[in-house]
DNA sequence: ATATATTTTTAGATTTATCTAAAATTTAGA
DNA sequence: TCTAAATTTTAGATAAATCTAAAAATATAT
């Protein structure tokens, strides 16, 4: 079915509050991700459920069908394989990749995404670490835990982030870390909570619980 | 300036309008083009003007000025770049890239566009020949006739084509005729047109003149 | 030159996505 | 449990892009 930037993003919000929470999405959180009023938001789902994209129950909210989610899986390999073509081929970081793939990921074309893909190498994970749905809507699912959760004296992989957002990024990339990095947990200090941590084998930083939190290791 | 997807349109037809006759645009050659009515031209070449894009008189026609031209370029440069990625890199047919490219070009992003110029390597000419203006919005010209224009036992090279419809460049396949092919006109019938031509020193084949005319060949 | 045809504009309506303000419903606290 | 707060829906309005039908201007043909 051909829906409209604008269902699109409905649908993106809808999905990303689903899997956060496992509930229903509220009209008021999908209005919070969409920078649109409330009364918006209702107009808008009573809409996709009349399109048989979603069920929605008046003040118990909304929750993506079968065909909903497929439509959502789909945006979101599209967006995740536009963000490493950004990143691997035309040199963007990964902190610039998001926006532009906000618009790209709504270009409709099934052979353009899936030629991309090949031309990527059917890649698995984009570049902030989350993966990306194959063809048929399958994802590789990855063995990860927060880093605040890895324990003194352990060692780690960096192999994605929580957080999105550009400043989390680049305070990431001040500290010289990355996708790929190796993390041995050196010190948890007891009064302030900061994580000492050693960086592939090398230099030694300081870290916040926040920071600690949106990185996500996979045990080594 | 940013605009929306529609008004982008409206630029380009007003561009190919000025590029094809020379003349302002008339409102009914835009509805044409646009596949909309003549009240919503004359409505939105009205909101043109208001913007500074474009000299609008009533009953004369619409011209794009300073600023409408180099959006237009612009658009053109995106459009042919997406084009040369699609073929190239995805491996696109030649008569599937145009419908892409128009979704694509509309991508806001100036430093994806210059990355997407270099990651191809500066293309200067698109899939179909059509030259593609860079970053400054400079165009590099060709010299090129029609192949209808060719002498016989003249020899041609095929660098472009004036058609970009997916009937006629399909039929440029069948007759294994791409950019790049060398030509020699053998003989031009007298009594139906028909012109008999050599394609890359091997096959010969009868074309017809509606053919010819939208083939663009160097002298060689 | 005048009538006719064509083109273009205007007027008014429609659709889509949005808004604010007010009403209805649900949730949470005392 | 009752009341207050928060959430959600409804009602009505607005802005953008479109439409149709009618009026106005221009072009064409006898
Ligand atoms: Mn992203
Ligand atoms: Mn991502
Ligand atoms: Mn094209
Ligand atoms: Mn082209």
């Amino acid at each position: 079915m051909k829906l409209t930037f604008t269902e699109e993003n409905y649908l993106k919000a809808i999905y990303k509050l689903l899997e956060q929470s496992g509930k229903p999405a509220s009209t008021n959180d999908i209005a919070g991700i969409l920078q649109t009023s409330a009364a918006s938001v209702t107009d808008m789902v009573k809409k996709l459920a009349e399109k048989g994209l979603v069920d929605y129950e008046k003040y118990k909210g909304t929750r993506l069908n079968e065909e909903g989610k497929n439509h959502a899986t789909l945006l979101i390999r599209k967006h995740r394989l536009w963000e490493v073509f950004l990143m691997h081929s035309l040199k963007f970081r990964w902190d610039e990749v998001h926006d532009i793939a906000e618009q790209l990921e709504h270009v409709q074309s099934e052979k353009l995404i899936d030629e991309l893909d090949r031309f990527l190498g059917f890649p698995k994970y984009d570049p902030h670490g989350d993966p990306i749905p194959d063809k048929n809507g399958r994802y590789t699912f990855r063995h990860q835990i927060p880093l605040s959760q890895l324990e003194k004296n352990k060692k780690g992989l960096v192999v994605g982030v929580k957080e999105h957002s550009r400043s989390f990024l680049n305070h990431l990339d001040n500290l010289n870390l990355k996708i790929s990095s190796r993390i041995e947990i050196l010190d948890i200090n007891e009064y302030d909570d900061l994580i000492e941590i050693r960086i592939d084998d090398n230099q030694r930083e300081k870290i916040s619980r926040k920071v600690a939190d949106n990185l996500f290791v996979q045990n080594t």
